[in-house]
DNA sequence: CGTCGCTTTGATCATGATCAAGGGATGTGG
DNA sequence: CCACATCCCTTGATCATGATCAAAGCGACG
């Protein structure tokens, strides 16, 4: 259940037949390291993240199944973050200059791909928001409300709850908190009746109050009615 | 002198004939309203911004001549932020399905759009790891480098000094800092001589050094070689 | 001359970091 | 079957970065 946008791109460029699966834990993509593809997540979760040079580690994005990891990783000359699944992973990597060539040979999904893009940019002023603005409690219900947004969208999450191999020092490096400190506030979140998270499975018992709590506005999500915009002709 | 990329849109689209200036202080997409174009600045100088429901101000980004405003603040629906002159400006509306039409017409610049676009999704993911995981003496020199490479890049700032309207104030809302400190820090910096604001203009005394502090390395604001990428055939 | 916008200073407070250690699964080799 | 290692969660005590509150200085400008 890709999004349409990463589903019609896959067919385009016929990906399948160079689709890769490797298992949970592998780097897919190195900072600093010379990348020249993009990558089409199809199955998997990933994490995308930058080691400063004090050891810290700072998560830059979650990627789902539908995303294209890289765009923003590559530069010419040295990939800016690594990338690193977190489950079994299976994406297709897109060489640069063929994912420039789709800008000649189809326009529109060219088009829809850049509007698609534009998402992450939003998630990711989102994100700065929060870590700039916002108090610990905030920024973790926050960021546990985008994930089910976000895998609600493609499928991978029912009404309230997700599965996903989330640890407390994950949260502590995207959100960038102290381990004790996020363990400290999941406590509160779980006492106060709003959110459990256990064995991999994330439940919202609250949404309502959760998203209040966090200021939770997912307009930022919207897949953006892009038909509207790039009607076709006639 | 408007990066390359800006100067042949605004060519190609003949946006001279629609373009406006307005004076300092003013708004010029106001969050929560629709918007149904893209801003491409010419000259002078802007920042998008939220306001938050506690009334804080988060300040997402500086828009210099060259910059495509408002492609992440444009949503079908409303402005995501709102965008605000700081100095006397010149901009160029484009209506999203002209800016979407020019994949139809001119891929190989589009296909230049979308690449310079995954600049400024580089550079918010650089300020994340900034506000998340530096102290505030290395998020203020970061700021400060930033601003003067970007100036620099478009002609406006020189070896090490450039000249803007910039506040305490609004360091602090870049940042997520609080005004009284921001003072204090800039103190320390201008004591250890390394920077020094003093009537809107900007003089880093010790470019090195304050690199060093921050840990500046400006290769994610390198203009991408795209030509390699996107080669002209032949 | 008063007001407004910005900077500066001082005193106090608190959010969240850090340090240190223990606990509970799960897995692995002897 | 047990030692032990590893990974993650949890807890406690202390510390510090940076916020908040309050007020004063200082031009510029009408």
């Amino acid at each position: 259940m890709l999004p349409p946008v990463a589903s019609e791109a896959a067919g385009l460029l016929d990906l399948k037949s160079v689709s890769r699966t490797v298992r949970a834990g592998q780097e897919i993509v190195t900072e600093g390291k010379r990348c020249n593809a993009v990558f089409l997540i199809t199955e998997g979760i990933a994490i995308r993240y930058r080691i400063l040079r004090d050891g810290q580690r700072q998560i830059i994005n979650f990627l789902l199944p539908g995303d294209f990891a890289g765009v923003t990783s590559c530069r010419i000359e040295s990939a800016l973050y690594s990338i690193k699944t977190l489950t079994q992973t299976t994406y297709s990597p897109i060489p640069v200059p063929r994912l420039l060539g789709l800008f000649d040979t189809h326009p529109r999904l060219a088009a829809k791909l850049f509007w698609s893009f534009s998402c992450e940019t939003a998630m990711l002023g989102e994100r700065l928001i929060g870590v700039s603005r916002r108090s610990a409690t905030e920024r973790i219900a926050h960021f546990l409300l985008e994930l089910l947004t976000r895998l609600q969208r493609i499928g991978l999450a029912d009404e309230r709850s997700y599965r996903l191999p989330l640890t407390q020092e994950m949260i502590s490096d995207v959100l960038g908190l102290s381990i004790p400190y996020v363990n400290r506030v999941l406590q509160q979140l779980r006492e106060a009746g709003l959110v459990r998270i256990k064995d991999q499975l994330v439940v919202i018992e609250n949404i309502e109050e959760l998203a209040a709590l966090a200021d939770f506005e997912h307009s930022y999500l919207e897949p953006l009615s892009i038909g509207e915009v790039v009607a076709e002709p006639g």
